[in-house]
DNA sequence: CCTACCGATCGGTAGG
DNA sequence: CCTACCGATCGGTAGG
């Protein structure tokens, strides 16, 4: 029950598979396991921080011992890759959709949406991806930002978009894409998913920053 | 040269004394100097977290060993403290005059250029103040927290107030309130003091929330 | 203001 | 999936 499949790695829907098991996909069940420690210690470290949330924290949030942990992650820097992982592929999903629209105030709201929503949804994993940068190992961070300053450059160059259409006031693009990226963000210090609704607030952003003419 | 008066203490502008000093009133020089150690902790604090970033790093960067930082900290705690003191106090600082203001809208417009203005001008104190308040002891919590709510108050009536006056688009306050607070704080994030003028950027917040007519 | 040290914590591993 | 352990780090103190 505890020997499920764990090769090097690979992140598809695996399909279900007849016969003896290759040992060369992971597990359902391991699947399944590992996106709940990401979760979980996502918590964690929102909750203590990265250095001070010990992986028998996220054990025993799961009814594990911290050893047991180590068979779903190489080691605690690799949990927090896992994390800031899973932000950056969830800010960047769907977005080549929003990029694709003509209309500059158009494409600049659907943005704005789209970050709003993306973090409003799982304030705990983007605590940890803005809050607790300084834990990741040089090469992590190295990805990280390379994937982040493509992000950026999509606000920027829908920022832009807008001021030429008048919809935005002119101004610094890299100042105005941060601020607005910093707004729509900036739920994940105050959400509370039993009172706040990502839908409300994301509308609330895009009606601040683009109120429609009454 | 190193038993400079430092006494339970107090925060005024000490006047220079004459005669034998009376032990009662921290020196000047340990005022400075214990001012000095707060800013580079936060530093320290901001580049590589609380727990990560040791009491060696602080003392090295003042050419210090860390046992030389007693003199002027009781503990690692207290010194996070103190960081977070200054914080609220910047925050708190100048606040009566702009609630004075009658217009809703330049109230709330001095609110917001306010706090931007104060975030930017240091971004290493407000980083530790808004991502590493996990470190904080339960009490110290207490204190910031109370503070903190204190502040959202004042923003929160003034969204109501501009909100009543057609202003702001009509929504719910609270959430408007912690909007408009995370758009001109999320500048300790990019803000590069070599580059980034926090006078230019507080009148961006306030250009994209309460456009002039034009 | 320093050197030298202690005590606790925690990531990681052995071995089952 | 566990118990037991090691090794390194770091806050804090003694004592000068």
């Amino acid at each position: 029950m505890s020997s499920a499949a764990r090769p090097s790695n690979s992140t598809g829907t695996s399909a279900r598979k007849r016969g003896r098991p290759r040992h060369e996909e992971p597990s359902e069940e391991y699947e399944t396991k590992l996106r709940e420690v990401v979760s979980v210690a996502s918590e964690v470290f929102r909750l203590r921080g990265y250095d001070a949330g010990t992986l028998d924290d996220v054990a025993a949030a799961m009814n594990l011992r911290k050893a047991s942990l180590y068979y779903y992650v190489k080691s605690k820097a690799d949990l927090l890759r896992m994390i800031f992982d899973r932000a950056i592929d969830r800010s960047l999903e769907q977005i080549e959709e929003y990029l694709a629209i003509e209309d500059p105030r158009d494409r600049l709201e659907a943005l704005i949406r789209h970050q709003a929503l993306t973090v409003a949804k799982d304030p705990a994993l983007f605590a940890v991806f803005f809050d607790h940068r300084a834990g990741l190992k040089a090469d992590d961070m190295a990805d990280i930002t390379a994937k982040e300053r493509r992000y950026l450059r999509y606000f920027i160059e829908a920022a832009e978009d807008a001021m030429d259409a008048d919809v935005l006031p002119k101004a610094d693009s890299r100042m105005v894409a941060a601020t607005l990226i910093g707004m729509s963000s900036w739920v994940y210090k105050w959400m509370d998913p039993g009172r706040d609704d990502p839908v409300v607030f994301a509308e609330l952003c895009v009606q601040l920053l683009l109120p429609r003419r009454q």
